[in-house]
DNA sequence: ACCACCATGTAACAGGTTACATGATTAA
DNA sequence: TTAATCATGTAACCTGTTACATGGTGGT
């Protein structure tokens, strides 16, 4: 079983649905799934070589008009394997690495109104993401189920912030 | 201003509260501040040196009896100074870098059963940390709201997963 | 006899990041 | 003329991981 790191899996994802360069990769990956892990544009051109390398992608160059040269990735029979293998993985719960709790918990040290800021300005950041996985496009049939993700721990998030905030306020007085 | 790492934050947090060793340290990071950050061992007993070059914490050699030798860590005005600005920093919002989102957003290309396993297990791992937040000892002022952070968290992942399985075993039918 | 705890570290690697380099084309 | 888009990459670095090495003490 041939193990995949996340950026490959990504890459090998999208590949599925279609033939593309670095750079469609790299705007796909902005745009649609890029909301769930987006790697950096000279991650996506230093992993490339290597799944082909590893036989679970082929390329071909394709010269334009133009343009530069641009080379297309296809995934392979193997590639199609090694991304069926990782979508079988149980993944682990991600608990939250935020430095935002750490910060709350040597929050003694702090002065209140720098809590109270932190507070709110991740429930700012919190609102924009709703909003703009609000007014996300349809990604099919289970893009639907990410998205919701989001919107409950976006919630969530709010909700929370709210509670702190007012708490921070009380305990100040 | 000098930048410090999130692991030499939480090592400078531990610090402020009193002269520790490295070993208790990394006993301290594995029950309290552990929960939102835990660095492994190796990491603690390599950033500790780093910390003392730049001047954030002092060592002294205890000797002991029938244990081996031990250098215990304090934290300097400098540390107290750097630790201050970090926690003055604006932290950003994490959004979440889980594979489980991933592995929806690609779920077409995968059995419905076995989102559905990944749906369940992850529930189950929510419910657990739901059990262990709530069992956990009263950190202190600020500690709690943290806590309650996470619970929201893991409630608001409790009510996605029932929805989400709800909704692919519907899709599958 | 064996395992867990105290106590400190080294070495190798994994998986990313930002910044830099290059250079033509097209729209404002 | 200025900026954005297309297109691919290199180099240096950061932050962290797992596995390994060492060795005495104390409990069951």
């Amino acid at each position: 079983m041939a193990e995949i790191s996340t950026t490959e899996a990504v890459l090998l994802g999208l590949l599925s649905r279609g033939e593309m360069s670095g750079y469609d990769l790299w705007r796909a990956a902005d745009t649609s799934v890029g909301f769930f892990w987006l790697p950096a544009k000279s991650a996506i051109y230093a992993v490339l070589p290597q799944l082909e390398a590893r036989g679970f992608a082929r390329s071909r160059r394709v010269a334009q008009a133009n343009r530069p040269a641009k080379k297309m990735y296809r995934i392979t029979a193997a590639g199609q394997g090694a991304l069926l293998g990782w979508l079988a993985e149980a993944p682990a719960l991600e608990r939250e690495r935020g430095t935002l709790l750490l910060k709350l918990f040597f929050g003694d040290l702090a002065e209140p109104e720098v809590l109270i800021a932190h507070v709110r300005s991740q429930r700012e950041e919190a609102r924009a993401l709703k909003q703009r996985l609000e007014a996300l496009p349809d990604e099919g049939s289970y893009g639907t189920l990410a998205i919701k993700h989001g919107l409950e721990w976006a919630r969530a998030m709010i909700r929370w912030a709210n509670a702190a905030e007012a708490e921070i306020a009380a305990r100040q007085q």
